[in-house]
DNA sequence: GTGTTTGCAAAGTGTTTGCAATTTA
DNA sequence: TAAATTGCAAACACTTTGCAAACAC
């Protein structure tokens, strides 16, 4: 389902970024890309294109992931132990954490404010605020 | 500074948390509790306590540090990739952390507000809510 | 004395890097 | 064909673990 011809839409996405179209992050960008948002870790978006038969190593997958979230294609989030997250929503946006198995979801940028955040020590500047829900879910009965 | 005699209070602080009073428990705790809030890493305890005369091995400050933070006396941090942070603070608060620097600092538990949080997937319920607030210092002139 | 804790060294995870071979433009 | 990218294996940073010796109660 992937080693077929370029995506020309792809290609175009790949250029805007500043980045060669090579076979490998041409099939990464379409599984990433192909649909809504997307939590990954390198590990599972590796196992994501070799299961469509694209010879990809792992560590091109690490360069990559983080090639395209120099270029804003991609978000990384560091949110517990363990690998980084990597989200294909780029836009601003707070996570629920499910503390029982792991996954995250997207709270959607809409009402959720914080607010009365005291000015930074060291005259610094805010870069961004980052909220984390963290969410027991009940398991399976 | 520390070899001395063990101190009351900590030892029973150690015995009300359910832990043996062992010579290396004793030190760690002693210089984590002995300021206010502190931010520390296995490597940056286990550097302190060196300092100090006292010999442990890294190994048992990884594993102190989860027994107080299992008991309480401590709250894991993981921030960023890289090394996890212990927080003596337990209670209720949220983080500035300085990009440049890498140093975490405390938002006192005031007027921050955190509103407007959709009810959770799966109908999970809210454990906890963490806000880190990226600040990126001017650097030094 | 008995169960706990320690320290070491080895193993484990997740990630980065050096470099020759390959590929892209 | 010049410059960028890949893949491998080795190195890396941080953390956990197995187990015998040491220790607290």
């Amino acid at each position: 389902m992937l080693g077929g011809p370029p995506n020309p839409e792809i290609r175009r996405t790949l250029k805007a970024a500043g980045l060669r179209s090579t076979r490998q992050r041409h099939a990464l960008a379409s599984v990433l890309l192909r649909h809504g948002n997307r939590h990954v870790t390198a590990e599972t978006l590796h196992a994501e294109v070799r299961a469509e038969g694209v010879k990809v190593s792992l560590a091109t997958v690490y360069n990559t992931l983080h090639s395209f979230t120099r270029a804003g294609l991609l978000r990384e989030l560091m949110v517990e132990s363990g690998p980084s997250y990597f989200d294909t929503n780029t836009t601003p946006h707070h996570h629920f954490l499910d503390q029982r198995t792991g996954v995250l979801t997207d709270i959607p940028n809409g009402r959720l404010r914080v607010t009365g955040i005291p000015s930074p020590p060291e005259s610094g500047e805010i870069a961004g605020v980052e909220v984390i829900v963290r969410v027991h879910s009940g398991g399976p009965e």
